[in-house]
Order: C-alpha cells, then structure tokens, then sequence
DNA sequence: TATTAGCACTCATCATCAACGAGTGCTAAT
DNA sequence: ATTAGCACTCGTTGATGATGAGTGCTAATA
C-alpha cells in the first residue's frame, strides 16, 4: 500500500513529531541523514500521504503531524522489535518493587504503578486482577460493641477486605464463634462471586431448626452482600495523574479539566484500559478516538494484560497524548507484565 | 484603628471582590447601597487602607483587592456570626452521611470529604482521628501458604489494618492459634501505639522458656512494627482536587500544577491543616503566606477540628484561593465539625 | 472641616497593520 | 523520476494607536 519511501517518510515524521511537538516541514525531513532526497520530493510524498490520510496540516503554512490513521500505521507497521528496547536503569527500577519480601497484590500494584508514571513520565493505570480468581482465605467476624460487628475477609492473594455491619442483637460471644466456625468450614477455597449463593445454600441446609441462628445468619449475609459490586469490581491504581500537565499540548485549562476528572470516574478508565476483544493478551495500542471515552480522544492508552495460571486477571496501562513515544512504552510494558506474571507465578502458585 | 467608613469600605470590597474576582473601584462602590459617599471620598479611604496594608493596587489603573492583611481583618472582625448562616439543604446533604446505620470511621470520614467538596466547590481535606486515641479491639493471624501470615489489627474505631508478613517456617495451625489466642487476651483495650512496647514486654514474660514460640513471637512482631509510622500517622481524606480548576486565578498551568502536586504529599497537606497551636479548638482561618506551605501562599485554609470525649483528635479543612467565600465556608465547617462531634460520640462512648 | 466635582494622567486591553519567515504547491528544467 | 525555482498562504511577532476604567490631586462646595 505505502511505498518504501513513503513508509521511511511517515516513520521520520512520527519520530520526529513525538520528540519534539512541532509540525515537522520538508526541509527538515531532508535534512534528515536516512533520507537522501530534496525537499521538493518529499514536499510531493508528503502530499500524497496526506491525501491517504496518514498526515495533517494544522494550517498552510505549517508542517505535517501524523494524523490518528498515521500513528496507527505507525504503531502496526514501522516499528521493528528490536528497536523496543528497554532501559537498564528501568529494569532494575521494576525489580525494586518485585522483590521476594512479600507484600500483598494490592500494594505490588501500588507500588508498580508508581514506579511506571515515574519512568514513563505518563500516567500509570493499573487495573487490579479480577476478583472472581480470588478465593476466600479466611473469615472472621469481630464483635465491636453491642450492635457493630467488622467482617473480616482474607483472600488468596493476600487481600483483606472488611465491612462493618449493625444488627439488632449482637448475640453472645458463643454463638459469634459458633458462626466463624461453620462459616471458615464451609466458604474456605470458594471464589468470592460464589461467596453469597454458596453462604445461602449453607443456610438453609444447616441452620433450618436452629431459628435463633439462622436470622442472625441470614442477618449478617444480607450485610456482608449489601453492596455487592465490592466483591466484583477490581480496584484501580492510578499513578501521576498530574504528568499530563507536562505536555505542551494540555496547555489549555479546559481541556486539563477535562481529562483530570475523567480519571476521578473508575468506570471510565476502567472502561479506556479494558481489552477490547476479551481473551486477547500481549500489548494493544488505542490511540486518539479509537477510545471509547469522550475526553480522551486526543490521548492513546497501551495496555498489556497479566496473567494468573494462564489466564489473563488484570490490566497495565499507559496514558498519555497520542503524541506518545509509543516504541518506548511498548517495551517497558512489555517488560514490566512479563515480570510480572513472573511475580505472580512465584507467589500464588499454592 | 479603622474608622467605621474604612471598615465599611473594606468589607464592601472584600464582599465584592470574592463574588466577582475582579479588583473593585471607588465607583462601583460609591453604587453599592450601603455606601452614601461620592467616588472621590472613597478614593481618599482607598489610598488610606492602601497606605496602611489592607488592600493592593494590581496596577495604577485598576481597582483595589484585598490584601492578605485585608482579608485577616476582614476574618476575624468583619464577620458577623449572625450572618454565618448555613443553608438548609446542606444540613441535610450532611445528614445523610451520618446515618446511624453503622458505617466504620474512614468510610465516614471520606463521605464527609466528599459531601464537603461538592457543597463547597473548594477542597475538602479531612484528616483522620490521631491513631493514638484508637485501641486494639481484636488481632487475627491467617496464614495464606506456608511462608506467608496475614495478620489483621482491628480498633474500637471499626478500623481494620492488616500486613503482610513473611516467615520461614510458617508453624502449625495449632500454634498459630495459641499465638493469636495469647495475643488477644493480652492485647485488647491497648492502644495502639503503646502496642509494641506491650507486646515485647508480654513476650519477654510469658515465652522465656518456650524457645520455638519465643523465635516465633519475635519475628511476627518484627514485622508487624516494620513500618511503625503505620500506626502513628493518621489518615488523610482529599476530595474535589480538581476544583480550583474552576477558580478564574488559577488559570495558568505552573500554578495549577503546582497545587496539583502538593496534593500528592501527604507531608505538606497535614502541615497545611495541622493546628497552629496544639490543643486550640474551633475554627481557624489561615490566609495567603500564613500557609508555611510554599505552593498555598495564594491559597487559604480553613479549619476546624473534631473531638471525641472532649479531646480534639482530627481535623477538617476547607482549601481554596485567599479569595475565598470565608463567611459561607466558616459556616460550613463549624456546622459540619460540630455534626461530627455528636456523630462520633454516639457511636464511640463505648 | 469634610465632601465632592473636575480633570489630567496611567495603564491594561484590544484591534489594526505590516514585516517576517516557515512551509507549501505547482511548473518547468534536469 | 527528481529537483530548482518561485509565487502564495498564513501564523507569529511587534509596533501603533484608540479606548476606557480607574486613579490622584486640586479646587470648589456645604
């Protein structure tokens, strides 16, 4: 479709644009060493590849920029693997947070998260592992004073997740032990989104004559699954999120506006960073309208997905302008979940 | 020291120039219906309160603005208490976050925050109860695979703190609950940041001759006080970060950013809204450069602080521009701290 | 003596205008 | 097929002047 000479062209363009946020005219380019040509020629290449769509003109008198097509065919096509290459530096940095010392998924995350906008000096978006590959540990249920309890859960991976809960009578110490107990025997190894039918169908089957029991039980249940998306929904770790004020392209109040709320509505980045065709792994570029979300139509998101036993649980992202240096952050998230499913393999193998 | 017509003068202009952001000249306030004087009096007032500090000039041609000194006089003796009158749906936006419906402390306190935000189009900063009031209300150790313990602190406060912890022998479940039977009867009702010199004490005591538990003991409290400021520091709540991005003044991106970033260390916000002066209740107004913090010398913080059985242990603030609606806010925060000292002593006396 | 009308002055804002130059598209020469 | 040459476009920059809000001062007024 593009010819040599075209691709060379487009590719120096990107490169160029990336670096420098400046439309970038036909003398430059053929002062550009790869490129032997005057700028009368590339003038008529670039034209060309305006009309195909793969550049625009801001105004006349001004350079090309790559349009979104542009970046696209960019991403896809003019970069060779072996140009991705990451930093040493960078390595040592994700080691940093990868240690053997255990800490929990959760602050790994965290942690990760940091440490990319950081290295990335774009936004970090870390969406944690599906929670329905997380198994009950251990339940324990605290009483704090007459009519408050904490329910307490402990996950595979380490999570503690808690809900405080009101009851009428807080009933005795006993009979609390007595529902820890059953409740640790029956929900222990069962998956969090199986947690409630399993919890229901263990009610009926052994409190039946105990009537004290079961409405204290079915009590505590309806609590415990008051808000029930807590247990579905994966938590997000955002990470510099102010790094966007750095490009020079989110100089306008408005627009900064814009994107800084965007990142206050979890469903919405959720949504930006989801895969979009379920099941797919390794790294996917979105770049400009090609995100679903409104405010981020002038930015590009790279996710690569991680992995718990083969199967993908969560998410890595970049977020930045779709001025982006994509070769870069294509290598280090490459890197980085790679490293990380090792992490993961390592410590939830049991 | 100010004549009556200064006072007048100065309230007028400070009214007017919170309202519309714009300096105010002798015109507009020779209309203003309180004011029975021509602009040529109230230019000589003008350059008078000028003279003596309360107000600046931001070029020859323009009006006056508030000073720092004029907003500080305008704070502590301008302001009515009649006229701090908070409105009846805020009252009841506030209500319903304090429900009796029991919801633990930080879940409380990040509603509050969130509420506050949105009534007031400023920053909500709320900082959560001083750890040191909170006790230990039970202990729990789970452990996840052989190497690794969860260990799970909950407080009267419905607070659940968990960490991680790695060993190398992980001990039989036996032993594990000896331990953590050991550690609740031992620990409950301590607080916790007296927990560590505690537990070393009761250790030393209790496992001299019981070398196995003894090594055991050690480590999982070696771990559990690895990062001892967890127990000290006392949360922070933000909420509504990105609403100074409304203010007309903060229009300018190096200023925007640099808020931003302030409010990403933890450090700077609780030295913002940290009490001048230790053990000194009620509400405190610090305008402009009376912020030690460097980025908020435009800014002002509002603060009031919220006790339980008499003793102040968090505090919640209000950050904005020093052309702040301090009347309205001042309101606000004594309603809401007051709002809370109920709420907190209803559900804690015990 | 306190107030005010009058007036010259200051200065930010805005629109206009021309010079500049980076970059283009097209044509004709190589 | 490539390129030199050239007219053209258009954003940027800086100068200029008009406008007007607001001031400070002086002299008149109550």
């Amino acid at each position: 479709m593009l010819t040599e000479r075209q691709k060379m062209i487009l590719k120096v363009i990107v490169n160029n644009y990336i670096q420098l946020a400046e439309p970038v005219g036909s003398r430059a380019l053929s002062k550009h060493s790869d490129i032997g040509y005057s700028p009368a020629t590339i003038r008529n290449e670039m034209a060309d590849l305006e009309e195909m769509g793969f550049l625009e003109q801001p105004h006349t008198s001004a350079g090309r920029i790559p349009s979104h097509k542009g970046y696209r065919y960019y991403v896809d096509y003019l970069i060779s693997p072996e140009e991705t290459q990451i930093s040493k530096e960078n390595i040592t940095d994700f080691q940093k947070v990868f240690t053997d010392q255990f800490i929990e998924m959760e602050q790994t995350l965290e942690q990760a998260a940091s440490v990319l906008s950081k290295i990335t000096n774009y936004t970090s978006i870390i969406l944690g592992p599906e929670i329905y590959q997380t198994k009950l540990r251990h339940i324990q249920i605290v009483p704090l004073n007459e009519h408050n309890l904490v329910a307490i859960l402990v996950t595979n991976t380490g999570k503690v997740q808690h809900k405080s809960i009101t009851i009428s009578d807080g009933g005795s110490a006993y009979e609390i032990e007595k529902i820890v107990n059953f409740l640790n025997e029956k929900l222990t190894g069962i998956p969090l989104y199986q947690l409630k039918s399993k919890l229901m169908q263990e009610i009926n089957q052994e409190f039946q004559r105990n009537e004290q029991l079961y409405g204290q039980m079915m009590n505590i249940t309806h609590h415990l699954f008051r808000d029930e998306h807590e247990y579905k929904e994966n938590k997000l770790f955002l990470s510099g999120t102010t790094n966007i004020l750095n490009q020079p392209e989110f100089s306008d109040v408005h627009t900064i506006k814009e994107i800084l709320t965007l990142f206050e509505k979890s469903d919405d980045v959720i949504q930006l960073i989801k895969p979009s065709e379920n099941g797919k792994t390794g790294i996917e570029v979105k770049i400009g309208t090609e995100n679903t979300v409104e405010a981020a139509s002038n930015c590009s998101v790279i996710t690569a997905t991680y992995e718990m036993e083969g199967n993908p649980i969560g998410t890595i992202g970049i977020f930045g302008p779709t001025r982006m240096d994509y070769k870069k952050m294509i290598s280090i998230l490459d890197f980085l979940s790679k490293d990380f499913n090792n992490f993961i393999s390592r410590l939830y193998k049991g």
